[in-house]
DNA sequence: CTTGACACCGTGCATATACACGTTATCTAG
DNA sequence: CTAGATAACGTGTATATGCACGGTGTCAAG
């Protein structure tokens, strides 16, 4: 049998997953919302008018998943959504408290940022956004 | 405002784990397991006599996770406990049929890698196993 | 023997993720 | 005008993930 899932690009893609998410978990609780959630409220910020499909596209989400995790965000009142001016699509942006809480969790999400890139090797950084972005895009 | 939400880390990290595992997980598609589920039946194997814990830690899963998981896998009776010899130690293992169809779906997972390998510039997948490896450690 | 430290463990709760399926709005061919 | 195609949408259901909290077994100090 002598396959080794060490080399799984599953569990190797999840694990790191997993170990930034809880990183940058850490740096924001009790503030409120937690990685994905402003990692998304970025996105939302980053895209204007964009329909919540776009989004999904944009950012390899499951349209459905987007979806849910914007209700939460409207729930706390941090993100609401408008209509597209045909058709079903469903527009969401920021609420004043939803930018007034991204600019105020900004400096932790650049001190994450900035103390992992510290604790890589020099270029390491830059390699591994290139280096995820080209396995998304596949 | 002007910061990049598109460098962060997070929204790297699940972007491609996300890509991923919804890769891997059409390749397995009716097949009883999902991705996630065969490369924890993977690592089972590989860490013969390992405690919940002592998986988690490996694996970087919160140990909780792995615990529900693997409740999971026992109810497809794909997985079963031992006691250690001392504490409560949970020390899973596959069953007959579990081993049987981690067998079975071997090359569904060879494949999956294989494919993957060659729609990446060469080099690429070797690269992108170490870039994760290391995100996974800092 | 009891008490406390320690190392395991599981459950309650919340969020994240995606597939299957059905719904709504718009447009176009007939 | 109607019927079908198309493009957006949300919900039901299931799995994945992690934190907070509490339980259980072992061992050493008293």
């Amino acid at each position: 049998m002598a396959d080794d899932f060490s080399l799984c690009m599953v569990s190797n893609t999840r694990m790191a997953a997993r170990a930034i998410t809880r990183r940058y978990d850490a740096y924001l609780r009790g503030r409120g919302v937690n990685a994905t959630q402003i990692s998304l409220m970025g996105a939302i910020q980053m895209l204007p008018g964009s329909t919540v499909s776009e989004l999904a596209e944009a950012r390899g989400f499951d349209r459905t998943t987007l979806t849910r995790n914007l209700d939460r965000l409207e729930a706390m009142d941090l993100v609401d959504s408008g209509h597209a001016a045909h058709g079903n699509g469903r527009i969401p942006r920021l609420t004043g408290k939803g930018e007034t809480l991204l600019v105020e969790l900004l400096p932790l999400w650049r001190k994450a940022q900035a103390e992992l890139r510290a604790e890589l090797p020099r270029g390491a950084f830059e390699e591994s956004l290139r280096v995820l972005q080209r396995l998304a895009a596949v």
